[in-house]
DNA sequence: CAGGAGGTTAAGAGAGGGTTAAGAGGTGTA
DNA sequence: TACACCTCTTAACCCTCTCTTAACCTCCTG
């Protein structure tokens, strides 16, 4: 797990940080707003704990800044008692919790892991009638039965569940599954053949159909 | 585990104790703060979970006499968010955890999860089937025998055990267990090997697998 | 009946992962 | 200080599974 913790007071960051470390967890430190979202552009983090009160851009312009940009990292807001008016401010510019300075370390971690894991553990799902690929899980199954299915099966499966019921062309296929480094022969031909193998064969009715001249469709019904 | 649900909306109240239930946590159910307290003084709960705005007796002052009378079982408020500034008595009157509606159920259970383990002084711990590693002491254990894990396979299975179902990338691991001092060779390949000889070893079913191209699972059972 | 689009099959190369053993570095103890 | 012990890193080698490739087949259409 790695944190980034955007605290201005030396000691308390210091604090934290050595704490982490005891737990085992890894984590960069900003001292003010700029460098905090400097550092978020540039890492992946799992969660930020960020101060509100920082020199240069506050806290809550530091989230809603990085919200903005699309970043979806869990954000857990340091306030102090007597503004906890921030608050409220502080969850609608996206913050997931906060913590009232003085707060237990211990009370940190928890939140940390709580937050990190919600956004991981998810397991999302597509589902085309009795077909559903968890993500996460990496496991693809057909009426709740297990299937086996190779790496590149999985990607060119991804596509077409996503657009499902819409036809997908060879071409977008191509693309999306290998992006610029596409093979030059009948690779996905192949594919098709033993993703097919994989989730139709033993099944009915069979969900993955070519429609001549266009591209591949995973649907239940072929209405022509 | 066993809880208490104290909240005037019917429909919210069986959604929520539907949800325990399929996590197999049983719950009882109080519709006014009244009858709560009335529950309260009669059973031992783990965790209680208490709608603020309540007929007859609001949440904020079961809670306050509930702790007068000594009960010290860990309450986690309900709150819309416009009535955040609740949370603060709220805090003030014994709760020790809060929830702004809506909130995701996931959310809720793993707060009643931390709060009851918390409380009840048990040592953290992450469990996976017949897995256990109880953070604090070091200590991991598989149908409760003892096991001897280095402390760089203590980080790889304590990453593992967390995102489990999930599947944790290869660089994901690395980065967690390593940070920013990563060794140039195939260390992580040697510890996961040895990680294995551990835990898999000697038992039935295998835990840890690989999902080729993707990373690694730490799960009972496997769909390949 | 020829040509094109797509389906089927099998073989070989290659990547990714597993296994093993040796040595460096750290730590506790006599 | 010297020694024993433990863990981590490194590198070499092996093995398995996947992907690519190419050749051939089938079906439909013009």
């Amino acid at each position: 797990m790695l944190l980034l913790v955007v605290e201005d007071d030396a000691d308390l960051a210091a604090g934290i940080i050595d704490f982490l470390e005891l737990e085992g967890i890894s984590s960069d430190h900003a001292n003010n707003g700029k460098s905090a979202l400097n550092l978020i552009r540039q890492h992946s983090y799992d969660v930020i704990v960020l101060d509100i009160n920082l020199p240069k851009l506050n806290g809550l312009d530091v989230c809603k800044m990085m919200r903005q940009e699309g970043n979806d990292t869990p954000v857990i807001m340091l306030t102090a008692l007597d503004t906890l008016k921030d608050k409220i401010t502080g969850f609608a510019q996206g913050a997931d919790d906060y913590l009232i300075k003085p707060f237990e370390m211990e009370e940190l971690i928890v939140r940390c892991r709580v937050l990190s894991t919600r956004k991981s553990g998810q397991v999302t799902r597509i589902t085309v009638g009795p077909l559903v690929y968890k993500l996460k899980l990496n496991e693809v199954t057909r009426d709740g039965k297990p299937i086996h299915v190779s790496p590149i099966g999985m990607k060119i499966l991804e596509v077409l569940m996503r657009a499902s019921p819409s036809i997908v062309s060879r071409d977008k296929l191509i693309n999306d599954v290998w992006g610029n480094d596409i093979p030059d022969s009948n690779s996905l031909k192949v594919h098709l053949f033993n993703l097919r193998k994989q989730i139709d064969t033993d099944f009915t009715p069979k969900l993955l159909h070519t429609i001549v001249g266009k591209g591949f469709v995973l649907r239940e019904e072929l209405n022509t």
